[in-house]
DNA sequence: GCATTAACACGTA
DNA sequence: TACGTGTTAATGC
């Protein structure tokens, strides 16, 4: 997606396994794909289920380390991103509730190749590498939503590419917040993306003022709501789209 | 011209 | 109180 500066990141160690909780029965019922597990799959996914809170600028995992977990969102807003030769960190993707990622350095039982930090206070889930394999292995249903989820997030990569050459503001504002919006990919999102005007402009690459001169613009076109600490979606469509061609 | 940083007042959680 | 928003002014490419 977008290049972006961030600011420099408070002392972020990475999380210890020791800060982990098991996940409530709230959380586990809010994981869509675990409705398509049978009976003793979701058994065991429960029981290996870990939960973290982290701290903005907190990182969930850090490049070149190997790999422990398949990571879900299940609040807050994290962003996956690298940093060049030069220690500028480029942003690929934010990632809101209800997203999962990871699954590609889970299957090849790589080092991680990203960095994945909190943008907010956030609460992060994951699986261990040894029951994500045991699902591939036994349950065709963790196999259907994992080859979605690849399908569907190349497409979001191809999009981003489209919004790298995009150079209005406005236009990028609009096309990042549809890929936020994306309901198979982010099912905890729904109408309304906890987000600031400011973590919106780490994710974009644009200024706070001029996010919000594009929010202040799309929601004059009907597309979004502005509302404190938010955005709520009106025309999911009209966002993807714009500005709309005619 | 247009986006950025800085600064401020104001409203909300 | 702390934080997020909306706005203006000065600065830079």
């Amino acid at each position: 997606m977008p290049t972006a500066v961030l600011p420099p990141t408070s002392g972020a160690q990475g999380v210890r396994v020791s800060r982990s909780r098991a996940a409530h029965a709230g959380e586990l019922a809010g994981i869509g794909w675990l409705g398509g597990l049978g009976v003793v799959e979701r058994e065991r996914v429960a029981a290996d289920l870990r939960v973290v809170t982290v701290q903005p600028g907190e990182l969930v995992c850090r490049i070149g380390r190997p790999v422990t977990y398949w990571f879900g969102v299940l609040d807050g807003l994290l962003k996956m991103s690298n940093d060049t030769a030069l220690g500028m960190p480029i942003t690929f993707t934010g990632l809101p509730p209800g997203g999962w990622f990871g699954e590609g350095t889970v299957l090849k039982r790589e080092p991680y190749r990203y960095n994945i930090q909190a943008l907010r206070k956030s609460v992060v889930a994951g699986i261990g590498v040894e029951t994500f394999h045991w699902l591939l292995d036994r349950s065709i249903g963790f196999n259907r939503f994992v080859m979605n989820q690849l399908n569907e997030r190349l497409g979001q990569f191809i999009a981003a590419r489209e919004i790298d050459r995009i150079t209005q503001p406005d236009a990028r504002v609009a096309r990042s917040l549809a890929a936020l919006f994306h309901p198979l990919l982010y099912p905890g999102v729904g109408d309304l993306l906890r987000i600031t005007q400011q973590e919106l402009g780490y994710l974009v690459g644009l200024s706070r003022q001029r996010v919000n001169e594009a929010l202040a613009a799309l929601g004059a076109a009907r597309l979004i709501r502005v509302e404190y600490g938010g955005v709520r979606v009106l025309d999911l469509a009209g966002l993807r789209g714009y500005p709309a061609a005619r």
